[in-house]
DNA sequence: GCGACAACTTACTCACGAGTAATAATACAT
DNA sequence: ATGTATTATTACTCGTGAGTAAGTTGTCGC
């Protein structure tokens, strides 16, 4: 519907398949991104990569399984980022780094990261669920913020109570990036010291909350 | 679409205007919270509250007047709530009445809360800008934010700083009302001293950081 | 009772978007 | 060069949802 913002009104030049697979899920993540899920046509995202509706079908057999890839591809890719941070010991700079992770990844994927991420509610019916890197990290946060203060209670019991805070900390490093995204003049180190302290006073409250709790 | 989950199979009752359109926004909010914007049909909202289409478009206009003169309903009653809270002097306690607030919004309005204030980009085409009640809340956060070291530097400069944290603060507040909505279990309270928390981490963050900057 | 207005319905139009044949054009292997 | 795979297109079907026109029924003032 609206204009796809793309060029390539020409003949569309013939493309090994991988090379057009990789660009129709580029096309994907920048329109369902700026436009959301229900409101982009198929059409729309064909003529983004300058070739028509029956090869997306052909490629990728429905509009819900282009939407999946495109999850996949950059969902995966960040868990991926995350992952390699477990062997970082202390959890107040495995947060940290997870914090620096997630901020390249939002700068790499700026139109689509909402949609990775958040997972909007409107996506794909079924998939909605099953592609939920968000809970992923959400747990991973839970996790760490647990170990925040190991000698205070049980890690489970301590998971608990940390789990509001991983929220809040996951709700505001998403608030943070998307402000940096829509601020045309901000630096991102900006964004970056914002989340880090934020994560730093959230930490600190956490820490004393388990201490009081253990008496 | 997907059954709208409510009952009244049998004929509409008659009701005056009033009445009518009261219950046509109860219906729309639940019925857009539930599945958003596009998921949403016109019809869906028609049967939710027993009645037919045309009197929707007669009332409303059209489904863009709906779905804002809904947000417009809920919004109004948020910021009308958080204004009240003016008059108090101390920004930190003004911040923690205004989480009060917001949370009793978002239990009063479980479905329709993320409509009202995330504002969900999918929303009604022009009117995404115009209800923007979420910005009125940031600006009012940044507002109090840029007060908690006013001797530090000017206001105006104040509030360029802190911004970034403001946004994170809302974050943190949307996401943890979130979290306290979809867990069953959880105790409001419990999120109420999440949030509390997380508002004072922070706010010692930005109260270091404004009084750094001032040398 | 009896207009007359307000509340409500039935029964459409119209556009747009998902998905699908059936068909054309180009590379490239032998 | 020529058969065959793969890449692509044109030209549809079909369902669904926004919006409307024209008609029906209940209710209130007098």
């Amino acid at each position: 519907m609206t204009q796809p913002a793309n060029d390539k009104k020409p003949k569309a030049k013939r493309l090994p398949r991988k090379q057009r697979e990789a660009q129709m899920l580029e096309a994907a993540a920048r329109e369902f991104g700026r436009q959301g899920y229900e409101t982009t046509s198929m059409d729309d995202i064909a003529a983004a990569c300058g070739v028509t509706k029956p090869m997306l079908y052909n490629y990728f057999g429905s509009k819900d399984g282009l939407y999946c890839a495109m999850i996949d591809r950059a969902g995966s890719h960040l868990v991926k980022s995350m992952m390699a941070l477990a062997q970082e010991p202390d959890p107040l700079r495995r947060l940290q780094g997870a914090l620096h992770v997630f901020l390249d990844f939002v700068s790499q994927h700026q139109d689509s990261w909402r949609m990775v991420f958040a997972s909007d509610g409107g996506g794909a019916g079924e998939q909605s669920r099953i592609s939920n890197y968000r809970q992923q990290v959400m747990t991973a946060t839970i996790f760490t913020l647990a170990e925040m203060k190991p000698e205070a209670l049980p890690f489970k019991q301590a998971q608990q109570f940390v789990e509001p805070y991983a929220y809040g900390l996951l709700g505001a490093g998403e608030a943070i990036a998307q402000w940096w995204i829509s601020s045309t003049d901000a630096d991102i180190s900006t964004a970056r010291a914002a989340i880090s302290r934020m994560i730093e006073g959230t930490a600190d409250q956490v820490t004393q909350l388990l201490a009081q709790i253990a008496h």
